[in-house]
RNA sequence: GGUCUGGUAGUUCAGUUGGUUAGAAUACAUGCCUGUCACGCAUGGGGUCGCGGGUUCGAGUCCCGUCCAGACCGCCA
């Protein structure tokens, strides 16, 4: 028998009890006449005691040849320790032993096996199966467990079905880039992988499967950030015969749903904003709600005075930053630079102090006197000490810069709490965005979204204007899940892929399954989808989903634990006809 | 495709204006240590300064190129 007790479970009630454990050594502490280690498994840390005078010597010298992440097999009875440990849940019991079996040695380890390991990123990743076993990454993976463990629950409580869609099924233009695949029995042809279930799930609709969910993986070829990862797991959803308040209710309670079982948080009911208001007021469709700094827009009482830079924006608009009048020059300068990066563009950054004294101190005093400025103060609720950031431009770009600016300003004060969460709909997205590359419209959502049926006719003569029924569910600033109403009438869908520049015969090649199947009786359906990986990284409080993800990959697509991608011999590229001859 | 930061001991990092034998901590090895738990003490081994080229009497340090890693922009329906 290798074990009768796990390493996390022995306590001061097992007094006596021969036991026997086994895990990897932690931590050796040889003090010459007495020696320590600490065996590790997944469930915790028990100290193991040698001792010249009731350790029999050949056992100590057995323990002797112990090193790091050595995996042993202990025989031996638990005793109260003489100084207990209150950090560890074991701390007041060890295990003197008196039988010892080495399974395997370990050579040693490139890095420290500690909750704050001196491993590097690259490092952590090759050896990934020892960043696991340490505390972090294990609870990470844990976490995770629990929370896909819980949606299971809760929907399959509420009647939803599981169902498994294919791997292997067809490219579409739409959207991101696909993963190809060519396919050895069909020459010359490609499945790609899905970079969601979409198509599929519809079908299931279709077929009666009026509620349906998946925790899959989806796959995108697209380049990678700290929170994408090319291949990542969704829970995807959907549902028959509801509305756009059914579908919000339903998964704003999993949410609610999940933090309860896992987190123990009791979430209140998720604040609802349009697209439009989250634009107008963050500078982004997905705002961070755990910090306020809303926009204030100042067109009408800072466009009138000698200030060209504002005259001729279209738009100028600031935040406030509570106690922000304690910048120095030097910080402002910071902020400055900042915003004047390629990446954010702008021009530079206006501020306005309000003073301890009242008064008023601006980077555009020269063009402003003191009942201008304190006009600005008033319109952003500012009171004295704090300070007021502007920017100005054109409309889009200046909301964008500094929506970007207020979630940087927030990072530097240390606001984004982790452990605190501010959940949010965003709805009534624009159905469709335009796009400059290919000067032509593109679904903001996917092609399959239902404009809002009152603007139906819109598509054709203001297609900018038409909003859908599509929704985002934000966390902490982070989109961790979205969704939409969906087409499920032939005429409006092919009405939509002609407003998208497909032609009949494309459509029909690229979708016809899907709008065949839409002339048999398709019910009205909508459903969202979540970004697992994501949502795990967030409930963990943090936003690298490397860290939630057993084997990741890097920045650049590669695993470096197998090493791949890699490259395939002469006779496999032959016989999946992408190379001709030897 | 682009911007920025980094690459020096097993690991995490320092290395000044270009100048003697490239350092620290930790890990590792050996020994000592009567209650450790970040144990302590002593001793020791350990370096292709990412790679290639250039400038120079002399390059870890300066220049050019290149590779790798990370963050971001583009991209991600």
């Amino acid at each position: 028998m290798y074990r009768s007790h796990n390493c996390g479970e022995l306590r001061i009630n097992d007094l006596n009890k021969e036991v026997k454990l086994s895990g990897w050594v932690q931590k050796v502490r040889d003090k010459g006449f007495i020696m320590w280690v600490d065996l590790r498994d997944r469930y915790g840390v028990t100290q193991l005691i040698f001792d010249q005078e009731r350790t029999p010597s050949n056992v100590i010298d057995l323990a002797k040849t112990l090193g790091r992440e050595f995996v042993i097999n202990i025989t031996g009875s638990v005793i109260e320790r003489n100084s207990k440990n209150d950090l560890m849940s074991t701390g007041d019991i060890e295990v003197l032993v008196s039988e010892l079996k080495i399974l395997n040695s370990s050579i040693t380890p490139p890095f420290t096996i500690e909750d704050e390991s001196d491993g590097g990123e690259e490092l952590r990743m090759k050896y990934r199966y020892l960043d696991i076993r340490r505390e972090p990454v294990k609870n990470n993976l844990i976490l995770r467990h629990k929370i896909t463990q819980q949606v299971r629950k809760y929907l399959s409580d509420n009647s939803f079905i599981e169902v498994e869609t294919p791997y292997l099924i067809k490219s579409t233009p739409e959207g991101a880039r696909d993963f190809v695949v060519p396919s050895r029995m069909n020459p010359g042809e490609f499945y790609a992988l899905p970079q969601s279930p979409q198509t599929f799930k519809q079908l299931l609709m279709v077929a009666g499967m009026d509620k349906y969910f998946q925790i899959v993986k989806c796959f995108r070829d697209e380049d990678l950030r700290a929170d994408r990862q090319p291949e990542f797991t969704q829970i995807d959803c959907e549902m028959a015969f509801v509305s756009q308040e059914d579908i919000l209710n339903t998964f704003e309670d999993l949410v609610k749903h999940l933090f309860q079982k896992v987190k123990n948080i009791q979430l209140d009911k998720f604040p609802v904003m349009t697209y439009d208001d989250a634009v107008q007021k963050y500078g982004t469709d997905k705002p961070d709600l755990r910090y306020d700094m809303k926009f204030v827009e100042l067109n009408d009482i800072a466009k009138n005075r000698e200030f060209n830079v504002f005259n001729n924006s279209e738009l100028v608009v600031g935040f406030l930053i509570e106690g922000g009048n304690s910048f120095t020059r030097k910080d402002i300068d910071k902020y400055t630079d900042w915003v004047k990066r390629p990446q954010i563009g702008a021009g530079g950054l206006a501020y306005l102090r309000i003073q301890e004294d009242g008064t008023y101190k601006s980077s555009v005093d020269k063009f402003y006197d003191q009942s201008d400025l304190e006009n600005w103060a008033n319109k952003a609720r500012a009171k004295q000490g704090d300070i007021l950031f502007i920017l100005s431009g054109d409309k889009d770009k200046v909301r964008t810069q500094l929506g970007a600016l207020r979630v940087h300003v927030a990072d530097n004060l240390g606001l984004k709490n982790p452990e605190e969460f501010k959940p949010l709909w965003v709805v009534d997205f624009p159905l469709l965005e335009w796009d400059e590359e290919t000067g032509a419209f593109h679904a903001m959502h996917h092609p399959f979204t239902s404009p809002k049926p009152e603007q139906i006719d819109l598509i054709d003569s203001d297609p900018a204007a038409v909003r859908a029924d599509a929704y985002d569910l934000v966390l902490n600033g982070n989109e961790i899940g979205g969704g939409s109403i969906r087409i499920h009438d032939k005429k409006i869908q092919q009405r939509m892929f002609d407003c998208l520049g497909f032609t009949k015969e494309e459509a029909e090649k690229q979708f016809g399954f899907l709008m065949n199947a839409f002339e048999y009786g398709a019910p009205p359906h909508g459903g969202i989808a979540f970004g697992l990986d994501r949502l795990v990284a967030i409930m963990g409080g943090n936003e690298i989903i490397r860290d939630f993800i057993a084997f990741p990959k890097n920045n650049s697509g590669r695993d470096v634990m197998i090493d791949s991608p890699s490259t395939v011999s002469d006779e496999q590229l032959k016989e999946i006809n992408l190379k001709t001859t030897l």
